[in-house]
DNA sequence: AAGGTTTGTGAAATCGTTTTCAGAGGTAGT
DNA sequence: ACTACCTCTGAAAACGATTTCACAAACCTT
């Protein structure tokens, strides 16, 4: 193909700012030049090279969104949500994973630099401030999903500690006092929040903490089966589970009901993100819904909107609410409804 | 920031040709000058401007990637051992989804011209020729899971029919005859390759075909509920359901067991994909293992290949086997185990 | 009909690199 | 001591667009 606008102009029998005038509509351009310029381009297959336009003037038209890594539902919903509020302003996106050290981060931006016109950060286990230190000011960054000490940058949150507040207050509500939590990787800003939250909710009903109720895992169904073999040791087992996100649950459950525990009747157990899946567990996992795909989209929004308009008064921290969605796997305490009878 | 190639020419006292020989290391450099040199870099923060390099140099240090949507742990696996090769490779990601028809991929490659170096392409609705078609021959393409009439690409998909042919054959050789298939979505051409390795399948072992047996769906666990409740209403039920994927079976089960049917006891059920959850639904899900990850890294690995030789011998067709992963969703036919009683 | 404004156009500068080309200076060979 | 050959360096020409500037022609005024 490669056509430039010099083989256009000449084609076209005009100079190669007339082409561009035409192409960019910046300037009034005769009617028959315009439409001799319009065939040239379209006889040739012509495309401007981004290179050279972006050259001169300073924007890409690309946007960089940096994870921490990838995997399953929460992540693939809100790359959804991202890529097409992405498509419909008319950006590209340049996608990549496995940031979660400051040095990892560092690196990746590196290799963006000069090749997006703003970020979309997801930064679990670093700070908004750590990541903004090693990185040129002047781009335009939203964060989602991190931890932000100061009222300095953009942020786009969802209320991992009230979520997870909410869920366990509902378990204790119906009547559970033994309530385990599987526990995230450590250091992870969400997952740090939610077991906050769980224990604030004990607090909140006067139910005495047991650390060792705190089961060490991560994210994954792996782990969380894992921690519920662990939990199999106890005796007598906790009446809930709280696990920090919904395969982590899954996994929970797929280990007590190998051993012959069963949900929810002998123990509840419950969930968080909401992933699409969780509809589909048997039994189907009371979860705390986080709209990952509305978040993406309108978190990109956002970074456009501080592209366009970058002197932006004060940066913006919002953080969006999260819903209860209880389903079968979450019941009333037999001990509760022993209590009752007696 | 912006800091350019003048700016530690002059700060380090050289010409910027020196400059750039320093940063590329393409010639020899006195070495007080490339100390110098690599002084002022640090000291102003220098990162090479790469749309003037890549204007310069025909290439971007991009690869594209298309996709015909996103939608759960398929594609997310796929992503992770895309973003891995590709990181590992010092190359950067552009990566847009929903693209199923002509059109929409005719669109997507349209603002990816230039930006990239080559492209992966994942179109399961649309023929490698038709795209090919609406592209600029000169950029690499290495195409996905792609139907491909031709052998004028590099293509590289998996065994569809073969892996599905062979579950199907699984559930004969352990007596089941009355069969149920739920389709992909029309138009498919992995879930049609699917579809006809079970036919296939059928007909190898003189199992005469069933056409009310193929239940309309698609990929999601939402679909395969519906077709699951479909499958409700034949009497006698079906005693094995084959699912087009995982997700697909997820919504099966769930719908079965909602009704009461127990999976494996009264029906087997299998999928398609081998995504990790696979592993921990309830019962957890025999199916075919597609290893996406490493579909995915190699993929891009063939990629970057043909990147750097274009003028390589013959496109290469590449077909990845894939196994048979059995877990407890299917079991031996209470019908054969009668018949064998009798 | 003369002067001022508008409209349309092309030449040339610019963006920030890489790379070619030619020249300067030093070393070795005879 | 003269030529031949390295080794290193800087000036300048690309790459392919956008945009400024200047100018010509056409259009109003009065």
């Amino acid at each position: 193909m490669g056509s430039t606008i010099r083989d256009v102009a000449r084609r076209a029998g005009v100079s190669i700012a007339t082409v561009s005038r035409v192409l960019n509509d910046t300037c009034p351009v005769a009617e028959d030049k315009r439409r001799r310029v319009e065939g040239a381009v379209k006889a040739l297959g012509y495309t401007p090279n981004p290179a050279a336009r972006s050259l001169l003037k300073q924007e890409t038209g690309g946007l960089g969104v940096l994870l921490p890594y990838v995997w399953g539902e929460f992540f693939s919903e809100f790359l959804v949500g991202v890529d097409q509020a992405a498509q419909e302003n008319g950006y590209f996106l340049l996608i990549s994973a496995s940031h979660r050290s400051v040095a990892d981060l560092q690196a990746a931006l590196q290799s963006l630099y000069k090749r997006v016109d703003g970020l979309l950060i997801m930064a679990t286990e670093v700070s908004a401030e750590a990541v903004q230190a090693s990185m040129p000011a002047e781009v335009p960054v939203v964060f989602v999903n991190t931890h932000c000490l100061s009222d300095h940058f953009d942020t786009f949150n969802f209320d991992n500690f009230e979520g997870m507040f909410k869920m366990t207050t509902h378990l204790l509500k119906l009547g559970h006092r033994r309530i385990a939590f599987v526990k995230g990787p450590p250091g992870a800003y969400d997952g740090e929040q939610r077991l906050l939250g769980y224990r604030a909710a004990l607090e909140a009903m006067d139910v005495a903490p047991a650390p060792e109720l705190e089961i060490e895992a991560d994210y994954s169904p792996e782990a969380g089966y894992e921690a519920g073999r662990d939990l199999l040791a106890f005796d007598p087992l906790p009446t809930a589970v709280v696990a920090v996100n919904d395969y982590c649950a899954i996994g929970v459950m797929s280990a007590l009901r190998e051993a012959g525990v069963r949900v929810p009747e002998d123990v509840s157990v419950s969930g968080f993100d909401g992933i699409p899946s969780a509809r589909f567990t048997s039994p189907p996992l009371s979860t705390v819904h986080v709209p990952m795909r509305e978040i993406g989209g309108t978190a990109i929004e956002r970074l456009i909107e501080r592209i366009h308009n970058p002197s932006a008064r004060h940066p913006k921290q919002q953080t969006r609410s999260v819903q209860l969605v209880l389903r079968q796997s979450t019941v009333q305490s037999r001990d509760a409804v022993q209590t009752k009878a007696s």
